[in-house]
DNA sequence: TTGAAAGCGCTAACAG
DNA sequence: CTGTTAGCGCTTTCAA
């Protein structure tokens, strides 16, 4: 039970040493398990910290010694369940080290970025594993300067400012495209969100577009949304484009909500998948598995990313000078569900 | 452009001093716009800062000011949707504030919370929210004796520490089960989570079977499931359990996810909604919009109470006597949809 | 095994 | 408007 203090400032290690006698070091020492204290003295100090209810000051604590146990996530938003998954991995990894995630969000907007990472820096944080490739050069300069281990991730067509860990969106648009293909589609219409700050999702159709044309094949139709229920637009635009464009076959989505929105549309309809149209989305997601049809899709592997990231960071910071892979791709594979066979 | 300075180390205030030829403390004022500084002195302290490419050490500014920008946000996962838009509605408020928020992750677990709130608290928050009531004696100990704003979200049905905002769950589980009888349904299973240690989940479904009883009706069968897709355990479950109980007429699902899986299992069955069976879930989640038939549901106010949430803790930190409210409930409504109406 | 002194990089408070 | 001084609460380093 807790001891009540004089006033309502915070505990001190002082108050600590005075409670148990023993000198503001001794009980530093304890209360970090360093160096050799005798078992008596120990047990003295644990026992005056519970009763005061001491939190120690990591803020001073980090300070003295110019170590801080922190790493810096920045990720462009909580809502795509992407990121959280990427997350998990970083923190099932980081939870076997004494290191913390901190996460800051862009909302896809590199200014905002530019900010969170000046603020997150300014903690000094031991690493920073920040999404993506693309980022101002203010951004790129504080991550080169900061003289901490840097992990880009989720894409690797670019050059990376230290290290990165991710798959490359544009050969997994070539990839789709040519399974489409090979499929024996050839009427193909696309959806997607109209982010032009997506890099990764604007690359996976610049991969796809580039390898139906290799095939002499065009898009036939698109479109881009913004806003609202993924699921619900999905369905809204699948129907906006079957109606001006009929002749389509097959259906790529930037995503898999809405392909599972377009899905769910054409079921209903009572349309043949994928005898007369097909369709595949992008991502992999879990909840793929409670649809009637299993929307084909592709694996970003997420959490796998997470976790690789994280290794390196725990690794550099183990070990400054650690020999570590700088630059890994991870090959993501097509899962071809029900609604991507040849028709 | 950066300019580079001899060896690794962090680049500090006195760089800055040096490179303009003003004292660090004028430095320092500018870098936080505080007082005044002639125009003159100003440029050149900013100039030299962005060339050297000067990140400031909030270590040092915390420990020296005693104040930290920032919020503990403690919530139990990232996965359940819910979360996420708590955190939106946090960051929306906060946002216009010079607070930032810091999130951790629990897991549900109350020691995991512990250790947590523990590695939170010891960075010295400006404030704390918190999901849940429910906390070790260790975490409540902890909570009251820092001295900072607490806001316990979610749920109201308890006794907050400092301060609360949320809705019932007990009385949202009465108001469903009240719906549902005023909608004449009688034969009514129920399936949930397997997770004894969310508490709300607990309290909607002593709510529900509460006010059932006191209208002498009993739940006929229930199931509650733990991990996997959320969407396929709804699929999956419904179908076993009117397997099992044929004679059920509605479906009372403690959330969306699996009452969406319900639904899509029931309509390829061609069943008829609500006239065979009714069905209604909780939360109110954006991903309903998208499906075939809009599934009965409550709101569970997310965004707000993180808004709500972030105001008191703006407020007290603005203003530590600030008169505010200290238990904020919030009133869900029922959204019928297409599944919860006399059949 | 324990303690004393010095200082991490910044800001509050005051003086000019 | 600008500078000086004295810490913030801890840990590092060295001495006992």
């Amino acid at each position: 039970m807790p001891v009540a203090h004089d006033d309502t400032r915070p505990l001190t290690l002082r108050d600590v040493s005075e409670a148990s006698g023993v000198s503001e070091m001794t009980v530093s020492r304890v209360l970090r398990n360093r160096g050799d204290v005798s078992p008596a003295t120990r047990e003295k100090v644990l026992e005056a910290a519970k009763a005061l209810g001491y939190v120690p000051n990591k803020i001073a604590g980090a300070l003295a010694s110019q170590r801080v146990n922190l790493v810096a996530v920045i990720i462009p938003s909580f809502r795509n369940m992407v990121f959280p998954e990427v997350l998990s991995g970083i923190s099932s990894v980081l939870e076997e080290t004494d290191l913390q995630p901190v996460v800051g969000v862009t909302d896809y907007l590199p200014e905002k970025e530019e900010k969170v990472l000046y603020e997150m820096l300014s903690w000094r944080p031991s690493g920073v594993i920040i999404a993506g490739l693309e980022h101002t050069d203010a951004s790129r300069a504080m991550l080169k300067a900061s003289g901490i281990p840097v992990v880009e991730i989720m894409d690797v067509d670019g050059t990376p400012i230290d290290s990165m860990v991710g798959i490359s969106h544009r050969r997994a648009g070539r990839e789709m495209a040519k399974a489409i293909l090979k499929a024996g589609f050839q009427n193909i219409g696309f959806m997607g969100t109209k982010m032009p700050l997506d890099h990764r999702a604007r690359k996976r159709f610049e991969g796809f577009t580039e390898a139906l044309a290799k095939n002499g094949v065009e898009i036939m139709d698109q479109e881009f949304y913004s806003g609202g229920s993924a699921l619900a637009k999905g369905r809204e635009m699948t129907r906006d484009m079957l109606d001006r464009t009929p002749e389509l076959d097959f259906l790529y989505y930037s995503n898999d909500m809405i392909g599972a929105g377009g899905l769910l549309y054409l079921l209903e309809k009572g349309v043949k998948i994928p005898e007369e149209i097909g369709l595949a989305g992008f991502n992999g997601v879990e909840l793929l598995d409670g649809l009637p049809r299993k929307l084909a899709t592709m694996d970003a592997c997420r959490t796998e990313i997470g976790r690789k990231a994280a290794q390196i960071i725990a690794a550099r910071v183990d070990n400054p000078d650690a020999e570590i892979e700088k630059e890994i791709e991870l090959t993501p594979t097509i899962a071809y569900g029900g609604t991507l066979r040849r028709k």
